[in-house]
DNA sequence: ATTAAGTCCGACAAAATTTATCGGATATAA
DNA sequence: TTATATCCGATAAATTTTGTCGGACTTAAT
């Protein structure tokens, strides 16, 4: 269905989010329920991204995640990878363990498509999700 | 991970092979044996083929399939919406069922995106990848 | 006519992936 | 010291994708 994973979703909304209130800390309850998302799942994104130099976390009672990165430096591609992984529009695109591989006769089309989409994806940077 | 399925590659490499022997009639047998594909999931696909008229069904012993429709006539994304359904970023830009679809602050942006890839498989076809 | 090779079709099973939940640990402001 | 928050790994549930099965129908060749 060549989807992205509600996880990236959920990390997307959250750090629109986040960015969008610089002058306060933002709690993952907060943007659960402002949003209707699932608690756990939301605050497991919401580390990766801390992890991943995207967002700060402030511990403690009235503590939650302020913004870090710039979104405009923020490509799509990297949030995307970051959160779930490579993208590929197909398996052997990310790693070569294809039993086809060798036989197959579409895989230099295939990885154009890929590369196109790629290149869509870099090109476009978060900040442009705050329009 | 922004896959399609293995559906549509299998669709893929079969029609590619079929186009490419017009001069006969290609068993399911045969592009299995040749490509490593399972047997039963490639009938089914060649037979939705079928019914989409992008290849004609010959029965009965030493039978298989022609090809029918010019593949410079079919875009990508008809080919793939045609074997595995509609295509889109996410849930939201497929069907309407979305909890979050009142307060996403992220839809707008979204299907821009799901319109650029859309696009750039509307304007890629099937010849395409032949080469 | 009979048979073997092929398509056709729906339903089901297995596997993989994604999504969600749980239990507990650590940090810290009030 | 307590309540509120992040942090972390493991696991369970749900969904989707992939593959299999049983049987019916069609037709060329013998």
């Amino acid at each position: 269905m060549l989807n992205i994973t509600k996880s990236v979703e959920y990390g997307l909304i959250a750090i629109r989010h986040i960015n969008n209130n610089k002058n306060k800390i933002v709690s993952t309850k907060e943007i659960a329920n402002l949003y209707y998302l699932p608690y756990d799942l939301l605050a497991k994104i919401l580390q990766k991204l801390c992890k991943k130099k995207y967002l700060i976390a402030i511990k403690g009672p009235n503590g939650g995640y302020k913004i870090k990165k710039q979104l405009n430096h923020i490509s799509l591609i990297k949030f995307i990878e970051d959160i779930e992984g490579p993208i590929g529009i197909t398996k052997c695109s990310i790693d070569l363990e294809c039993e086809q591989i060798t036989t197959c006769n579409i895989k230099s089309p295939i990885d154009k498509i890929n590369q196109n989409i790629r290149s869509m994806l870099s090109n476009t940077s978060l900040s442009e999700l705050t329009n």
